[in-house]
DNA sequence: TCGTCTGGCTAACCGC
DNA sequence: GCGGTTAGCCAGACGA
């Protein structure tokens, strides 16, 4: 056992110590928060879909533009970057 | 077909009419701003991570233990669905 | 077209060899194979299903039960890995 | 074990009776048994996939293969349901 | 950097 | 016909 004399640890395997233990689970509960913001943004987007829906769009194809849209962009911001790099390379 | 006469729809198909296309735009451009706060939420998330290694724990671990008590939460939601359920069919 | 006079494959173009062919022919027969297992064991889980019913049992109900055993079984896998990936910290 | 002498429902909610609940068991059991073969098999058809990758083969274009000869034959079994109608339709 | 693999998303199936 | 559920697909993240 690791854990010798005066420790206070009362329970838990005390492989780690209690300001680690402590750090880790403020990182858990870090993630966890954003984690549930995430669900609820996932959570809204659904939302907007179902009521584009509502009003008669068909979703499936909606989710089509977006999608090619985000391509683009995608697409866009790889040029930059190509630019970029081509304007660097002239300028040195 | 619904485009007569004098609209002034200067471009695109007509086949919706302009007051659908302003609405339809704005469904996109609502889902569009939802994903991209999804996407740096996530990128915030990444962070941690990244940060919890750097501190010496092992992602993966992290990730696992993450995992598990979501699915704990999880399951702890579907029991009560099931007394629910359990509920419901008994009181009928 | 690829597929002139004196080739022996009789139709379709050869883009693939024969021995190729028969080979795709052999992997397609035998997921069909499977796929059918399947799907008649499906329909098997759906008689029972209707069995229980004709017995007065609520299906959802009964479909929550299995699938939250189902969770239990999991998360029991779960941790056992998370165990073993502890144990494989600690030990390292 | 709680089940001792003349107690009939040791434990539980004896909402329901103990044969029904032996009968439910029962269908619990059948069911995951039959859940745990399609699960087998599902497995099986999996790993032929990979093997048919391992031989050099798309698996996305093997897929798609499967996908449409299920669909075909799904059709004509329309089609024959359709003739089986109109010929009814005649004799009558 | 590439291959592997898990997690999220999409599409089909089933029951209501 | 719709909503919920489940299997399949895919991209993104980790390890070699």
């Amino acid at each position: 056992m690791a854990d010798t004399a005066a420790t206070p640890s009362p329970d838990q395997s005390d492989a780690i110590g209690s300001a680690a233990r402590e750090q880790l689970k403020q990182f858990v509960a870090r993630i966890e928060r954003l984690e549930e913001e995430k669900a609820g943004i996932a959570a809204d987007i659904k939302e907007v879909y179902a009521e584009a829906k509502s009003f008669g769009y068909d979703t499936k194809v909606l989710r089509k533009v977006i999608s090619i849209r985000k391509q683009d962009r995608h697409e866009r911001e790889e040029q930059e970057a190509l630019l970029e790099l081509y304007l660097g390379a002239v300028g040195e």
